[in-house]
DNA sequence: CTGTGTGCAAACACTTTGCAGGTGT
DNA sequence: ACACCTGCAAAGTGTTTGCACACAG
């Protein structure tokens, strides 16, 4: 069984053609696609309405989370906290100003803030933009 | 002259009911803003498209800055760091849960991140999200 | 007076929904 | 066999554009 196989019954999902196909994309990419970027891809062989339902079941199963983005469009990334059933989702995305690819950084954690008095924090995202090491 | 006649003026576009009325009303509340709650307060008085195209160019003359979001619709604030010609918006967010509002915190700045070598660091943006003061 | 801004309506792009037929388990 | 998924087409939203008139400088 491939690991979007196994994704998708963790999740209980059923296995169909389209959902393989994106969440493998996923897997391969390791990380953020905006909607465009998915109907390049996805478009040719499934319905764009597929496309966008596909997109929701995953987002509200927990397997895909929306990123945060200042691009016009929404990205999506896989969710790798979220897997445990717990939602703190404290991501670190660097986009990169010249190639576009927004990355997940797993291995770098947000650093405390220090918030006036009277705030309650939950989450925290982080958008980091410059060159990626393939740019620079 | 009004605070917002001058920031028209500093940015070179000429003062007409919209912007005036818009502007005054990021001034005032000194929060980000959403397109829909733009419309609700000058749909009545101006013309949609007219918003977005005041919207439009008040972001290209950088009175205004695309915020960062998790929401659906896209967000916008004054841009106080852009003033100077350079655009180091380094900001902060803090997106209430509850009320919703979604505040600049100018005061906390970005902490340090480290990042794994070979990128470039140019900007950085936080989002912030749980509950303020007021719904705490 | 001149060029820019505005309203109106139409166009456009993006996303969602209803329904009938197809597919996974 | 049954529930869920998909394609198609249509309807919704949100945003942009063309044009004629109005207004700021």
């Amino acid at each position: 069984m491939s690991r979007a196989e196994h994704l998708l019954k963790d999740h209980e999902l059923r296995s169909t053609p389209v959902r393989l196909d994106m969440l493998s994309y996923f897997l391969e990419e390791n990380r953020s696609l905006g909607v465009s970027q998915l109907n390049t891809i996805l478009a040719d062989k499934y319905d764009r309405a597929t496309v966008y339902r596909t997109l929701k079941s995953f987002t509200e199963s927990g397997i895909l989370h929306r990123v945060m983005d200042l691009q016009e469009e929404n990205s999506y990334a896989l969710c790798d906290s979220c897997k445990e059933g717990s939602h703190e989702d404290e991501h670190v995305h660097f986009l990169c100003t010249n190639c576009g690819k927004n990355q997940c950084l797993h291995d770098v954690s947000i650093p405390a803030v220090g918030l006036p008095s009277g705030y309650r924090l939950k989450d925290a995202n982080m958008l980091l933009e410059g060159l990626c090491p393939d740019c620079s």
